[in-house]
DNA sequence: GTAGGGTTAG
């Protein structure tokens, strides 16, 4: 027995009066607990049912906890009590591990045939736990019998996990079911029913997280507004819906509103800034993200490897890389996905070599790199053209780390052979890949053959694209284009013709810029802005200031069959242009302009901004779908190559 | 004893 121990041994019982057992609640560390289950052992106090479940509860839930020591312990208890086993049954329920799951739902089954024991109202709520966790329906169902039987259908808490366990399960309409035979009682407001309709708040709060799961935010939002309470939890169920469903202004919108709310307790947590986070890194909304960063420094919520992951990302994807770089450097702590973070950003930002550099680090921190940094590196060496370098990590994933490739990481190596122009090489890759080639592999392939002129390549590719997706507009767009280019209109038409059949449209291309804390949104051709008519004399301002300068537009990515004049119309009104139109009009000299595109910038809108840069002197960040273009002095970070 | 989270190829 080590020193500490013998001390605690010595410590006089009268010393803790709030606690029977302790010497194990002054355990500290595992091995501090081994040793007094050791102690327990020798002087047979492991036959007191009460001192055994103490030991066990601090092995199975403490924050030094050891699941499989946890299990070993409780089968050397000679005299389970109920206590024990819920306790068991609890601390698997709450691994994420899905093995351990299965374990709890096990060790339940168990615990059914043990004469001395009877499951209560706290050995459901695990248990269901642990059936959600696994997706086991059927065991759920029968233990919901189980629930009624023993009537503890009224608990809110057994209630709440039961409804949890259909959410998880994917079944809304017994979720309910359940959620609706509860409410009914709901208008009964003496005190007990009142005390019960307080708990409720986190039978709506699964209800809701359950429309969001199926996708469905309509319904998620009309339980959210119908809520009699709501709590942090509540609004960070209906903002992080938002937020992974892809409706990041309403995710913002809602981060507002809460903010609105008049209630002291009602304040954004660690979880609403981790959700709102990623709504504001897609729509590039820098001032709210750097408000969020200085919320959580100012509200002393921790800045650890979670948040930093997700502030890293904002930094990035709002155009600073370096405050990114200065907060991932600051971290306490950093794990796989904070790496992740810092070196997708480093190739958004056409930091290649810096993302490499990150990449080679991360060895010299011992942290093993995912199969997402894989990704990212490969997309850093395929926008920085470093083909030598990306065949390297390549073949480092599969030779030494044995990673099993997905398409993923083919599809960053096409890209990067077919920029580089070895467009052969990288038809051979896909041809060769142990994978069925998808749409977006073939993109990458048909990509290259526009950037490189192969159009009998292009052809074939385009027609295979047309097979494999037929509602993408991706292969019409790129075979029209290719005959555009041959001046084969007629081919054209025919596309266009087929397109309209089959009701196939482009995405259409969309911008936005924060002025003063307000995203602005544009499209093509958009008049719907309040300053439209001051944002168009604006466009033509600069439309004669580049012309001075020698600017000719480039025409030959407008699909259409129209006269020259025409198409410069086009361009002119790309959304991106009008973007920073209404930024040139909205700020004042030297700001900065940072646009955020849906789509990849086009060559005449990447032309145009560096002779926008220098004629108007002003530094303008446009982040295309897949990268920064920082346009300074008249030329781009980018190298023109991307 | 109940609810919520960060990175990902065209």
């Amino acid at each position: 027995m080590n020193p500490t121990l013998q001390t605690l041994v010595q410590l006089p019982p009268q010393t803790h009066p709030s606690t029977q057992f302790p010497l194990i609640t002054k355990c500290r560390t595992l091995a501090e607990l081994k040793q007094v289950h050791a102690h327990m052992l020798k002087t047979a106090q492991i036959y007191d049912p009460l001192a055994a479940a103490e030991l066990l509860r601090h092995v199975s839930l403490s924050p030094y906890r050891d699941l499989n020591y946890a299990a070993s312990l409780f089968r050397g208890i000679p005299q389970r009590n109920c206590f024990s086993w819920n306790t068991i049954i609890r601390a698997l329920s709450e691994s994420s591990d899905h093995d351990d799951s299965v374990r709890a739902i096990a060790l339940f089954v168990e615990m059914l045939c043990d004469d001395t024991v009877e499951p209560n109202q706290f050995t459901f709520p695990s248990v269901l736990k642990a059936c959600a966790q696994s997706g086991r329906l059927d065991e759920g169902r029968q233990i919901q019998c189980m629930v009624v039987k023993k009537s503890l259908d009224s608990d809110e808490f057994v209630v709440s996990n039961l409804v949890r366990m259909y959410v998880l399960c994917r079944c809304m309409v017994e979720a309910h079911k359940i959620f609706s035979m509860r409410m009914v009682g709901r208008h009964n407001l003496d005190a007990f029913k009142k005390r019960r309709q307080e708990g409720d708040i986190v039978l709506w709060n699964v209800m809701v997280d359950g429309y969001v799961r199926t996708g469905d935010l309509v319904s998620a939002k009309e339980l959210f507004d119908e809520m009699p309470r709501r709590s942090t939890v509540s609004w960070n169920v209906i903002i992080s819906g938002y937020s992974q469903n892809g409706l990041f202004k309403e995710a913002i919108q809602a981060f507002q509103e809460m903010q609105q709310v008049q209630d002291g307790n009602l304040r954004p947590n660690f979880v609403t800034l981790v959700s709102i986070l990623p709504a504001i890194s897609r729509l590039g909304a820098l001032e709210l993200g750097k408000w969020v960063h200085l919320y959580a420094e100012r509200n002393k919520i921790e800045i650890n490897d979670v948040l930093g992951s997700a502030l890293v990302d904002m930094y990035s994807k709002c155009g600073s890389i370096e405050k990114a770089i200065q907060v991932f450097r600051r971290l306490p702590r950093r794990n796989p996905i904070t790496w992740n973070s810092i070196i997708g950003g480093l190739a958004m930002h056409g930091r290649a070599r810096d993302a490499l550099d990150y990449f080679h680090q991360m060895d010299k921190f011992e942290i093993p790199p995912t199969s997402v940094t894989y990704i990212l590196v490969l997309t850093a060496c395929s926008h920085g053209g470093l083909v030598p370098e990306g065949w390297s990590v390549f073949n480092r994933m599969v030779n030494v780390a044995q990673f099993e490739l997905r398409l993923e990481h083919y599809c960053c190596m096409v890209d990067l052979l077919c920029r580089a122009g070895h467009l052969d090489e990288a038809e051979q890759l896909m041809i060769n890949m142990p994978l069925e080639p998808d749409d977006v592999i073939l993109k990458a392939l048909l990509a290259g053959c526009k950037l490189h002129g192969n159009a009998e390549m292009g052809e074939r590719v385009a027609k295979r694209l047309m097979e494999l997706a037929p509602s993408d507009s991706g292969a019409y767009v790129a075979l029209s284009n290719m005959f555009a280019s041959a001046g084969d209109w007629e081919a054209v038409s025919e596309m266009r013709l087929k397109m309209k059949e089959m009701e196939i449209r482009k995405d259409p291309g969309c911008s936005w810029i924060e002025i003063d804390g307000i995203v602005h949104e544009f499209v093509v051709e958009d008049e719907s802005h309040p300053r439209a008519q001051e944002i168009y004399s604006m466009l033509v301002e600069i439309s004669d200031k580049l012309r001075l300068l020698g600017y000719r537009p480039n025409t030959s990515q407008v699909l259409l069959n129209v006269d020259e004049d025409e198409k410069e119309t086009f361009l002119h009104y790309h959304s991106e242009k009008i973007a920073v139109a209404f930024g040139l009009i909205s700020t004042g000299p030297q700001v900065p302009l940072r646009v955020v595109k849906n789509l990849r910038i086009c060559e005449d809108c990447h032309e145009s901004m560096k002779l926008i840069s220098n004629a108007y002197n002003r530094r303008i960040v446009v982040r295309d779908r897949k990268r920064f273009h920082h346009f300074e002095a008249g030329s781009c970070s980018c190298g023109d190559y991307w």
